[in-house]
DNA sequence: CGCCGGATTGACTAGAGTCAAAACGCGTGG
DNA sequence: CCACGCGTTTTGACTCTAGTCAATCCGGCG
């Protein structure tokens, strides 16, 4: 049957999800899980550093991330590039897209990633049949929005120093309410050139003022990306009280 | 009545909105009006430098700007302050706390702003009752979200000259499909210190090179605020292509 | 061993911040 | 009608943060 997973199809059940076990998602109604699943038209699996989407173009689909780490930027012409945001397991990608059309920012993948894949179309049905989803919908793109109002305030009104250890910081959370680090030993997939890119500065100036923070015990940067080590000092440094979510919605 | 208007409640009723009758935004089905009409529970004036919202609190609303100009903005504890977005009619404010609880921005007006005030509680009956509705809603999340990602390219890599013309060019932009300019005597109501709290520059900084921008005659300081002379002129300053928008929902 | 993509460093430059004084425009009170 | 005060815009001088250029280092790998 088309709606059944094969074997070879790698596909995860959504039943099964592994990111509804997190305590930081909140639970499905039976009602909505079977919707999801059958809203839920394949799994899409890309290499690190491959582009998932692009600028300009228009995709029929949107995605939910289902494991691994991303993250959207957009560029001017002449190359000079601006991280928006990360992407990190149970973020949906292309949303904006699929509502006003046009893709205006990519996202590549800092790891190996999979997506859960949807067909735009059918986000109609999604709203007529399914308030609860649809306010989940809006729910998380007043996540994102937020989040990007606490990176505007970064880039626009802290030094670099406050800069470097906001965002460490910020990742570091975001990725441990996702148990992403097994007891630490697994770092931020990241080179100091994302850091610069995201905040606003040369890599050069990135990399003396991440070497402050590592010189002084906050970070480590290890074989593929970077290690935090001490959290509370970075956001201290950052004045900043860290991001506070309890339950969040997830599609 | 309690849901007729009297006339001493200066109340705008949602049939004679004059927004409706702007190009940029859709029409509404006879069905939607007459919920929101219903869904409108007061309107709301005040004056210009009055803060609309306040971060750290819960409000009971949320609302649409009817007339007048204000912004978003947050500020770090030792005051530093980042304006994060400009609001104009058509514009909902506080949907972000109403969704997610307490507000972490504030909001303040530029000028007199006049708003249409909605129950956060009733949220949900929009969500149940009109799934149309809900997609608008979710459409103008995503494109607050495309603002911001449009700022934090700017701030982060434009130099100062040509974060000044984006930020002209984008605020000339979205007052000029609204009409705010009555044949170009009616000046963006901004000082300075917002437009370098905008960019993340200091107030000097800012004048040096809005100066720039104004002895090329791009622009020129009048009464109260930024008067745009030459838009194509900012905008290839800014390397940017403007903003694309045929027609957009609101509520 | 030599290549290659990061990470580091150092020297120099340029862009942006700070401090402080002046110039302006406008409303108010004498 | 004019002086005064206040909020803003301008300017100039000086400091410092961040950018640029260029060389070096380092670990992994063919």
């Amino acid at each position: 049957m088309a709606n059944q997973a094969s074997k070879n199809s790698k596909r995860t059940p959504c039943e099964n999800c592994p990111l509804r076990r997190l305590a930081i998602f909140r639970d499905f109604a039976a009602e909505e899980l079977a919707f999801v699943s059958n809203f839920k038209t394949g799994e899409l699996a890309v290499d690190s550093g491959a582009t998932i989407l692009l600028e300009g173009t228009h995709s029929a689909h949107l995605f939910t991330v289902l494991s691994g780490w991303g993250f959207r930027y957009k560029m001017l012409d002449d190359g000079r590039r601006q991280i928006l945001n990360y992407v990190m397991p149970g973020d949906i990608v292309g949303l904006q897209g699929s509502l006003m059309g046009e893709m205006q920012h990519s996202i590549e993948a800092l790891s190996p990633v999979t997506l859960c894949v949807f067909e735009r179309d059918r986000l109609n049905q999604l709203f007529t049949g399914h308030p609860d989803l649809a306010y989940d919908l809006t729910w998380i793109a007043a996540r994102e929005e937020r989040i990007l109002d606490e990176h505007l305030l970064s880039i626009g009104r802290r030094s670099a120093l406050e800069r470097a250890a906001y965002l460490l910081s910020f990742l570091y959370q975001r990725a441990k309410v996702l148990d992403l680090f097994r007891g630490n030993r697994v770092a931020i997939p990241i080179r100091q050139q994302h850091v610069a890119d995201t905040l606003g500065l040369s890599v050069v100036h990135t990399n003396k003022t991440l070497k402050k923070l590592a010189d002084r015990g906050l970070i480590r940067w290890v074989d593929g990306g970077c290690n935090v080590r001490d959290i509370d000092g970075l956001l201290a440094i950052a004045e900043w009280k860290g991001i506070s979510e309890h339950k969040r919605p997830f599609i």
